[in-house]
DNA sequence: AGATAAGCGAGACGGTACGTCCCGTCTTCTG
DNA sequence: CAGAAGACGGGACGTACCGTCTCGCTTATCT
């Protein structure tokens, strides 16, 4: 799947749609051109022209495909990071968490990092580009979150009621924080103590519904402190 | 003070420089239409052009007092920003802690939330505006930030050897990756349970040291758990 | 007679060629779009790609049968022109000069005015059209104006030995110059002074040999003076 | 005086206005390269776009200064005629009239004479390219060509009432359909012999009157007759 | 009847130039 | 000498068409 816009061929009950097919070539071309200049130019300098001309491509051809640099950005890298944040399933809801945040901040920290930035920098002002970022990038891991903490609450690790989207903003945001305002360090370790932290206060938490619905079941939390770590 | 260069006024050993002074006029009307287009148009389609247009003023002379964009806007936010976001002393770290956050909350949803997306989505492609934004925004807080967690462990409420940016940087970060990435609501119900889960968490916490120093003490945990909250 | 590209039918000895043929219906719908299209926004804006989904028709369909679009505007116009431009023989130079004249002129104050600009404008910078112009529209008309010129000749409205291309592009000059530089009206009254004006000059000339052979012959000149008119 | 937008400067009661004033520099290399490039591949491969890399220009100075590339054009074309084409007043009106037509006649045959032919091509589809070309190149000759013709009228070598631009279209029409349909030869035996052609009928016309107002007096007529020529 | 062949619509392709916007610099006159 | 005004060289924008191409489909003739 791609942010980019969709060859009409999908839409048309998998017949094939009339006129010449677009071309898996020039698609291809684009995107690499995409990574490449990124990582030597940045999302400021990154100019549309720049990559047509470097892919040997038209510039609407381009446009014909995505409606934005942005969003051309976030299917390159989206496609460049496919396969590789995906959650183990260990038996531990601590070591699949800090195993998947591990990994995110190896990528993170590689060249492909300033790629993350630069789409959350400029999806500060283009609400459709941080769309594309959660829709692409955001949701997909997110659902796999939810599926470990899950399997941590059906072992008792983690309390019926847990409000998962706190706990991973929590975790995630903790995270975002040093990636984005870059005042400390973002290292293995902090992610480790970050991950515990967190996951030490989930266990021994109560009031754990949406919002702070149900605020209570006490006994719950006391249940599962020894087997969170 | 401000990120803009300074008159030469005071690089002349105080004595007024030769000439026409400075316009206080000019410099005010510029930062007030800095903030009225940023909040109309976002940080993006922003331009010098427009500011210089809109305040009555040449553009070069824009370009005589601010290096770029951003800094401008920083400037502009620093006028609108008022001392409200000090930490109050409550005797329990979660209302101080609680209290704060749900002001900075304030900040964010108020008009003025947009210019620190602003800031933070320029400062990912201008090391300088977001050092600027670090200096004159984030570390003052952060200093009051580590007076009310040490109250804290005096009283108990927290363990000895806690690492303070890690809990700071949790707590907050949960707000910013919410703030930022738009995936979710930021309520004050969120901000709420997001500090009494870390919180709580950190009470329990025993290997707090940075980056993951001496890993327990548990004991200390239990002992601060009701407590805390 | 078009110049469009020809059907192969016609190069294989009458047979028809293997392969579906041409489509009459595009090629009708072409050439109704072109002159619909023509008159709407004249020859620069007119673009091929307007002209082929005005007329339902595939590009490609426009670029396998006409080789530009100057030569798609003659072929449209051809359809469109009748034979309303003869020559009547009413025993006066003057009458059928100024009959003929008079009709043109309404032709170039139709809708099909502006076709004759478009072709004329873009001849200037298309040799090849400007030569389809001639061999189509021009030519034929001026064979039949030597033959009017000569009865006037024979009749003794004209001298002998009158250059008749003179008279001609003289007579016609004064009506393209106003059709085509459109400083001033070009009206009935206009072209039939202008007939006049030439043909009274041209009675009294005698210096008429193509290209100022023979100067003079002053005799013949005042001879026919009283009959042109 | 040109026919690029004016500077603010002369509306301004002869103030100069205020801001940078325009350069001449700039200016000069526009029309400069204007010509060049004309000449080199004609009106239609003509872009706007060449122009402004030929003068080290950028193109916003171009469309600064001209609304479009015909006027841009016409412009450039007027300055490089300027102060060719004037009438003589040698006591003949044919004389005058022949001499000034043969100056054009040069000009035409001139590598400018394509200049001219672009002109009014894309004139054809350009109505306000038109209106520069008679504002600019049309009518100031032809107020020198009405003071030539009403010296000859003065001299009684034509009648009263002659309708002057009948005459002068009809023998600048002669000239302008050789050179437009390029159907025959455009050489100066024939301008010549229109000239003689067009003024002996002049001479001889009597009902000259502006679209053949007052149609006779024929008496006048017969008096010039002999002087004409 | 099937093979072969060309025309057809649709529309993507690599390009070129468009006219606009804004950049950051400059050049002028005014206060 | 700061400021407003605004022209300057430059560069990217997103659009419109160019003329070519590749599809699947249709319509014919020729086995």
């Amino acid at each position: 799947m791609t942010i980019s816009r969709q060859s009409p061929a999908k839409l048309n009950n998998g017949k094939r749609p009339p006129g010449r097919p677009r071309s898996e070539n020039a698609r291809q071309a684009i995107l690499r051109s995409t990574l490449k200049l990124l990582r030597k130019t940045g999302f400021e300098q990154l100019s549309i022209e720049a990559i047509a001309a470097n892919a040997g491509v038209g510039k609407a051809t381009v446009y014909r495909w995505w409606p934005s640099k942005g969003a051309l950005v976030v299917d390159a890298f989206a496609l460049s990071t496919e396969d590789e944040l995906h959650f183990p399933d260990s038996g531990s809801v601590y070591r699949d968490m800090a195993f998947q945040m591990n990994r995110f901040l190896g990528v993170l920290r590689s060249p492909r990092g300033c790629i993350v930035r630069a789409i959350l920098g400029a999806g500060q002002s283009d609400r459709e580009l941080l769309e594309e970022f959660r829709k692409r990038l955001l949701r997909p891991r997110r659902q796999e979150a939810y599926e470990t903490l899950r399997r941590g609450i059906e072992r008792g690790e983690l309390p019926r009621n847990l409000d998962l989207d706190l706990v991973l903003d929590t975790l995630y945001g903790a995270m975002y924080m040093r990636f984005l305002i870059r005042h400390d360090e973002l290292s293995e370790d902090y992610v480790s103590a970050v991950c515990r932290m967190v996951l030490q206060g989930a266990a021994h938490q109560a009031s754990s519904q949406r919002h702070g619905g149900a605020k209570t079941n006490g006994n719950a939390v006391r249940r599962h402190n020894a087997k969170v770590l």
